[in-house]
DNA sequence: GTTCTAACA
DNA sequence: TGTTAGAA
């Protein structure tokens, strides 16, 4: 995979957390972190013996995922099943909008458009999100 | 001051 | 899971 430098300002997969801030950050303690890693439903950056842990933002997004899904009532296994999904899906989902995303045009104070493209080779018709009032739904457009 | 491990109301 | 103890 080639380098793109202005695609992203930072690279946030290198961003590292310590424990603290993962606790601060997502509502878990610091001791059920240290009681999801014993029972390998989490894991730590690289770490030595009695050394800090450090966490990676692909962890802290896991974890906030977990934290989600607790919160809405599923057991712990349950909650990291679901959240090991999301990262799996996730990056399909990601790529996929990213390549199919043309713009995005603001048509009132509450209705947005999101133009994702032709909806095949043809290029006869085009394939659009509405957001209105808070509404979603698609909408197949004719090439004007 | 923060985090670690281990133990326990 | 929270809390606490003693060490790093």
């Amino acid at each position: 995979m080639l380098e793109t430098p202005m695609s992203n300002m930072f690279d946030t997969d290198k961003l590292i957390f310590g424990i603290g801030q993962v606790s601060k950050i997502t509502g878990v303690s610091s001791r059920q972190l240290r009681y999801w890693e014993q029972q390998n439903y989490i894991s730590a950056i690289q770490q030595k013996k009695g050394a800090s842990r450090q966490y990676s933002m692909h962890t802290l997004i896991k974890i906030a995922n977990i934290q989600r899904f607790l919160r809405k009532g599923f057991t712990l296994a349950v909650a990291v099943e679901k959240a090991v999904k999301v990262a799996r899906e996730s990056p399909i989902i990601r790529d996929f909008v990213k390549s199919q995303l043309n713009e995005v045009r603001f048509e009132s104070d509450d209705r947005a458009v999101i133009d994702f493209g032709f909806t095949d080779d043809s290029k006869k018709q085009h394939v659009l999100g509405i957001i209105d009032h808070g509404k979603t739904s698609f909408k197949i457009e004719d090439e004007s």
